[in-house]
DNA sequence: GGGCGCATCGCCCGTTCGGGCGATTGCCTT
DNA sequence: AAGGCAATCGCCCGAACGGGCGATGCGCCC
């Protein structure tokens, strides 16, 4: 079996498949080997709790409890834990997002076995891990002006095809305020309308589709 | 090696991860063999062409051409090519024309290695295959109003922000034809405003992001 | 303490949008 | 030949939208 100081991992993807390339991969490397897995956020607790893995190789994307939640649970749960994002799209509010939120790294899915396995060495040491092509996302993002809490409420109205008197009304404000708020949504996604407003939303990952 | 009567696969998927994935679960049955990989398009097209494999197995997904532009390919090249499309999300208007560009099977990667095999043993028997939920799923998608292509190219410039009088320029026809098939893709889309109806193009798959 | 961002509210006004009535020309299928 | 659908064009009009000028209070950070 595997030695007594092999990094012991934990993966957490809900395709079976992938969850088996990643076991296939990572099998292969003497130092490295796959403790237990997850198919979704809830049960990537159970198993932090009752394995005790050492990194933790999660999807960013995955029903009911999302990536995201599922890594701030752990991290509130176990501050000290080392999680590694992987996700399938590249440009993505929530590299970010997961960095914030503690990851230790972040891959996407077309990485080599070569820097996969390097990444969860350096993170398991106790280091950081996001690709350069990423980082340079990063910078970008970072750059981009945020919409406030609120103004992501309006542009879900929005998306909905609410008019501003709509809005205004599930909202319990005046019309008008929602008209500022839309006045600054339009400036902040450097969009002409509402509409335009509405695709930068889903480009930026500010909104999404099902939710 | 395989045995002669082995099913002879190709596997087309941008991510290795997931590639590797595959060609452990396919590995495992003895029947099945993974003859050639390849990361996109073009290069499945070659593969094809030099490996002849029984099956091919490939992602709607992917960077340059993508997996149904080849499908489309593969299938004008070699009518009788046997392609299962692979895919990651559920909900998709891919669905509906990867059956309809002449796919074999289609499945999500949350397939487990019982339904993979089954699926790629029937249709490589001639058969074809479409789990339950995606089947259900196809006959509402069929019962959806569909918009057409001008329509589309409409509620393409709805999304980048244009104006009526904006698209009706970009596409020389008169703002009036413009605002008919504004109100033709509202109707269709069940919104009440250009706003919905890019949320509803990005849910419904008409539009998608970094096109 | 002063600046900055956020959320809230106010009015005016020109432009755009979307709905309601039309219409003709093609093409494809029945 | 008939019917349906797509694409094109027409006018009227009320309501919504987006821009421009404001304003106030609140919390946060330097």
């Amino acid at each position: 079996m595997a030695q007594p100081s092999c990094i012991r991992i934990l993966l957490v993807d809900d395709h079976s498949v992938v969850r088996m390339g990643l076991a296939a991969v990572l099998s292969l490397d003497e130092g490295l080997t796959v403790v237990a897995e997850a198919e979704d956020g809830a049960q990537a607790l159970e198993k932090f709790r009752s394995d005790k893995p050492d990194v933790v190789l999660m999807d960013v994307r995955m029903p009911g409890m999302g990536g995201l939640e599922a890594l701030r649970a752990l991290r509130a749960a176990a501050p000290g834990a080392r999680v590694l994002m992987l996700t399938t799209s590249e440009l993505d509010e929530d590299v970010q997002r997961a960095i914030e939120a503690g990851a230790a790294g972040y891959l996407q899915k077309s990485v080599t076995r070569d820097e996969l396995v390097r990444a969860i060495r350096r993170v398991h040491a106790g280091g950081s891990y996001v690709p350069e092509a990423l980082e340079r996302r990063l910078a970008q993002l970072a750059k981009r002006r945020h919409l406030s809490h609120r103004e992501i409420e309006v542009l879900d109205g929005m998306r909905r095809g609410l008019s501003n008197r709509d809005i205004a009304v599930s909202l319990s404000i005046s019309e008008h305020t929602v008209k500022a708020h839309v006045k600054a949504i339009l400036q902040k996604l450097e969009s002409a309308d509402r509409a335009e407003a509405v695709a930068r939303g889903f480009e930026q990952g500010l909104l999404r589709v099902g939710e």
